[in-house]
RNA sequence: GCGGGUGUAGCUCAGUGGUAGAGCAUCUCCUUGCCAAGGAGAAUGUCGCGCGUUCGAAUCGCGUCACCCGCUCCA
């Protein structure tokens, strides 16, 4: 490991520590061992979360007028799970490369041809070993000298640093075996031996109902967002909304993960906050707008138009997602990874990931993905309920178009469904009976897919703000100051309230008059024991941005105009100012909300 | 899932077969006029869990669980 790495594990550990140490984060049933891949969130946590939920939503919901919320069970009918591909996806049956553990779909195995040679083991000058049989397939024409150098390489690779260097790896007891044509027991990629097929599934099984029979089958949602699309049509018919508008929904969700790994980055339970905005097709924004707006460099993001296309709002939705993540101290660490063609799968037009700066590396914070209408389709073609929503102004707008140009439209959509890079084209047939629909102002909306993680935002946030810095009191002697510079509306505690001193009563009675003035407003906390100077650096370590002392000002004692002030100090920087006890309140809340 | 590492007090760690330790943190009292001050005292561990070897196990063996690192996986 180089020293980065190693400074940075080193600095997830801090993180974790300092996480469990202060109330942030646990380990799930720590007193029975632990739970794999499971944590529950401490006292400070809950609250940071609930302020990262709450932020989300406001930015959804109450600032917006085109989106709703909705509260669906992680319980659903596992006909949605069939729809939407996650049975089928989640499940494949899978082989397992003996030499190395890579993964190949059982059905994706392609035919080799070659000599199958045998080892009784290998072992290491570090002293590392493998005592186990290992069967590879030395392919057609390849060199038995670059052969085993291959085999070296691999197995190097997977048993990491203990074995040492590749070329330093001994092979026990070489011995050649049969010669195969069109096998499909060896890796296509390794040639190691494949071990028998067998299911991952990567969603939670549970039964619902109590005889627990194969029928009563269903899973922990792996995702929120079915849900969302499975409501879509209740909430259109209730809400008297018109395309376009979104549904949004903060939830748990489920995966059986293979490896969970990097703290709470990737758990097996999670929480998912996702939005699903559903917009017009291009074709209906064409037929009622004249034209599709172009996105160009520098184009103006802010407020949504009528002629937007999917590129368009899907771009917005970008730009959105990002203020909002620099609305809560995460701007400057962000990264995009704007998908390619080969990257997407094959029902989406466009999907961006935005990334986070983590001590473990530069991974996916959310996903943003112009996902079509595959969605809705999918759940209309396997309930049989429509999904379509009629648009009047598209029906009138529809009406006035000549046959000519109905037709243009549709020669143009059938050349695009020809030169498509993925999936089949849609038949001539359907691309017309759609159409059809469209022209009487009937379609399934598509979606534009901003989706989060709840969890990784709040772990991206604790990383983010964690600083160490040394210090070196006036006795020469050295420690480490661990401050926390969440920002003040996620931090869980907005405030501290100190007395200066514990055993002077007037402090102590005022202190408890400004804790309770703004208790009701905020997460305060109010602490009396120790130095001042400690319990600065106790709230600097959970992250509080406002600490507020009563002193012997606060009381008079330097004369009137002082009467009633505090000291209100900064935690990033430790600067102090006077503020009136009466204005503490609107002060703080327009920093903290 | 494979390979490697780790698991002792809330945290960081020392302890290589013979009575369980330190620093920090926590709590109480005293003290303290603004950035981890000082003094006195207290509490805290089935040494991850289980089975074995042994007169005796935190220490040795086997198993197991969790976490970390590297592969792998990541709709």
């Amino acid at each position: 490991m180089s020293t980065d790495a190693k400074n940075n594990t080193a600095l997830m550990e801090k993180i974790v520590s300092l996480c469990k140490r202060r109330g942030f984060i646990f380990q799930s049933s720590e007193i029975y061992g632990g739970c794999g891949g499971v944590w529950d969130y401490g006292p400070l946590g809950a609250e940071l979360k609930r302020n990262l939920r709450t932020a989300w939503w406001n930015a959804m919901t109450r600032d917006r007028e085109d989106v709703l919320g909705l509260d669906a069970s992680i319980l659903m009918n596992p006909a949605i799970w069939k729809a939407s591909g996650h049975v089928e996806t989640f499940a494949d049956l899978m082989r397992e490369c003996s030499l190395t553990n890579k993964r190949v779909r059982a059905d994706h195995v392609d035919p080799q041809d070659g000599v199958i040679m045998n080892y009784t083991g290998a072992e290491a000058a570090t002293g590392w070993k493998l005592d186990r049989v290992i069967s590879v397939l030395m392919k057609k024409g390849e060199h038995i000298e670059s052969f085993r150098k291959r085999v070296r390489l691999l197995i190097a690779s997977n048993a990491g640093e203990a074995a040492g260097k590749p070329e330093e790896i001994v092979l026990l007891g070489e011995a050649k075996a049969d010669a195969v044509e069109g096998s499909i027991d060896y890796h296509p990629e390794t040639g190691g031996a494949l071990g028998p097929a067998r299911p991952f599934n990567l969603m939670l099984k549970t039964y619902l109902g109590p005889t627990a029979t194969e029928d009563d089958v269903t899973y922990l949602r792996p995702e929120t967002a079915q849900a969302i699309f499975a409501q879509f049509k209740n909430v259109f018919d209730a809400s008297r909304v018109k395309v376009p508008f979104g549904i949004c929904q903060i939830g748990k969700a489920f995966r059986n993960e293979v490896t969970p790994k990097n703290f709470t980055f990737r758990s097996r339970e999670f929480e998912q906050i996702e939005l699903e905005f559903f917009i017009k097709p291009d074709e209906a924004i064409e037929i009622i707008s004249g034209e599709v707006a172009a996105w160009s460099e520098g184009a103006d993001l802010s407020e949504p138009q009528a002629n937007w296309g999917w590129d368009l709002w899907h771009r917005y939705w970008v730009d959105q997602r990002t203020k909002f993540y620099e609305g809560i101290g995460l701007g400057g660490v962000l990264e995009y990874y704007w998908q390619t063609p080969e990257d997407l799968a094959h029902y989406a037009r466009a999907c961006v990931d935005i990334l986070c700066n983590f001590p473990f590396g530069t991974e996916e914070l959310e996903g943003i993905a112009a996902r079509g209408s595959f969605d809705l389709t999918a759940h209309q073609n396997a309930s049989g309920k429509s999904q379509e929503v009629f648009d009047e102004e598209l029906k009138v707008a529809a009406a006035k178009l000549t046959d000519e140009q109905k037709e243009a439209m549709i020669q143009k959509r059938l050349a695009a469904e020809q030169s498509k890079v993925k999936g089949a084209p849609m038949a001539e047939a359907d691309v017309r009976a759609w159409f059809e629909r469209l022209f009487k102002g009937n379609y399934v909306p598509h979606v534009i897919e901003p989706s989060a993680g709840l969890d990784r935002m709040a772990l991206a946030i604790i990383a983010n703000a964690y600083e160490e810095t040394e210090k070196t009191d006036e006795k020469g002697k050295k420690e480490v100051i661990t401050v926390l510079k969440l920002h003040p509306r996620v931090a869980p505690i907005k405030v501290g309230v100190f007395p200066l001193l514990k055993n002077k009563p007037e402090l102590v009675a005022k202190a408890r008059e400004v804790y309770a003035l703004l208790k009701r407003h905020m997460n305060v906390f109010y602490d009396e024991t120790a130095s001042i100077g400690r319990r600065y650096a106790r709230q600097d370590e959970v992250g509080t941005p406002f600490g507020i002392t009563i002193d012997f000002d606060t009381l008079g004692e330097k004369g009137p105009e002082l009467l009633d002030t505090v000291t209100l100090r900064h935690r990033d920087g430790g600067e102090q100012e006077r503020v009136k006890i009466s204005d503490l309140l609107w002060k703080l809340l327009a920093e903290v909300s």
